[in-house]
DNA sequence: GGCTGGTCTTGATCTATATCAATTATTTTC
DNA sequence: GAAAATAATTGATATAGATCAAGACCAGCC
């Protein structure tokens, strides 16, 4: 499983063998059955991850023990909370596995030490952090600016591939709905 | 004005006279009257810029005309559209003046020379990037997890300094309630 | 120092979405 | 493949926050 991020790594930068080899050494693939932690709150997370197989979302529990999904990762998508991993302080987000899962795992040191070794993966992964900013920022554009349905629409439009996948009361939560709104929403969405 | 953004550098990374010199030549100096526009939707975004003086913000008009404010940009912060800048496409965004500004402005080009020229600029700017996507994920937590009244409090605790400066109606469209419902929460907060 | 245009407050109502509850689908499990 | 668990739907009601509409406050400006 571990070819899957080869070949993402191959598809946006150019590595020697030995570079190759050298990545691969650092790493750990770990296997997560559904429903298990990847990280628990009150945690620090110390890696950098990366999704092989499957499904992992980032959540919140708050005093009355709702969940609230601040993003879903699914093969091809890095996951973690980097701001635990900053500062060292404990994680306020889970994350779990919504299907069975396997994740590339590199503690925060050795990935760091390939970010010095090689400056291409340092790029690499400077581009991803730049691309996922402006992601949340459409995301906070959408949270402000459109009306539960149009929050749906937009979702299905730019991740076609979730929709199916993912549970629907995921889905309103990670929309900010509950799981009655949105299931309203889309009986009128399909009528229209 | 420039030497704000010289203190700014010199409290991130050590650079020789040669490079301050350099970066200063690369950059501009643009004075903005309040209410005067940095940016309008449907320009493209073309620029790295970083505030001296004054407050900026970010926002999105509907279709309805509601104003959506994405983020406030003060002194030692940037500001400008990632995305535009990225992709080249046209901004949804506006920036405007809260307050008469002044912004230190590089042609997306020139940054790209420093960027490479100075490796210490370089990661800061990564660094900074970093930084901005979590704060960013952080709100979507709040946006997400919080009540209004909560949404009020964390802002006012998380930047004090905007409170007073920031008229309550544009606090209101950034944490996405109307500026009647802000003001409710403030006479109930107070009173309690 | 009295206009003037904007901002904030306050009150009365309205509405989108939440909540609660029951019913029906759909998975999972043994 | 039946039973149990989980998820989705549907209906009735509640509520946080929006909208609409005045009035109060306040700052800049001639």
């Amino acid at each position: 499983m571990y070819d899957v991020f080869q070949v993402y790594l191959d598809s946006k930068i150019v590595l020697s063998e030995e570079q190759k080899e050298r990545i691969r050494s650092l790493a750990v693939v770990k296997k997560l059955r559904k429903k298990q932690y990847l990280l628990q709150a009150d945690e620090v997370w110390k890696y950098d991850a990366f999704v092989v197989k499957g499904c992992v979302r980032t959540y919140s529990v708050d005093e009355k023990g709702n969940e609230h999904i601040i993003g879903f990762s699914i093969e091809n998508w890095w996951t973690g909370d980097r701001e635990s991993l900053l500062t060292g302080e404990p994680s306020k987000f889970n994350i779990d596995a919504v299907e069975d899962s396997e994740i590339v795992l590199f503690t925060h040191q050795n990935f760091e030490l390939i970010c010095q070794e090689i400056p291409a993966f340092n790029d690499m992964v400077n581009a991803i952090l730049q691309r996922s900013f402006i992601v949340s920022q459409n995301r906070i554009h959408a949270t402000l600016s459109y009306t539960a349905e149009e929050k749906y629409l937009s979702f299905t439009k730019k991740y076609p591939g979730f929709v199916s996948r993912i549970p629907q009361s995921m889905i309103a939560s990670y929309l900010g709905m509950t799981p009655e709104t949105l299931s309203r929403i889309r009986t009128q969405t399909i009528r229209k």
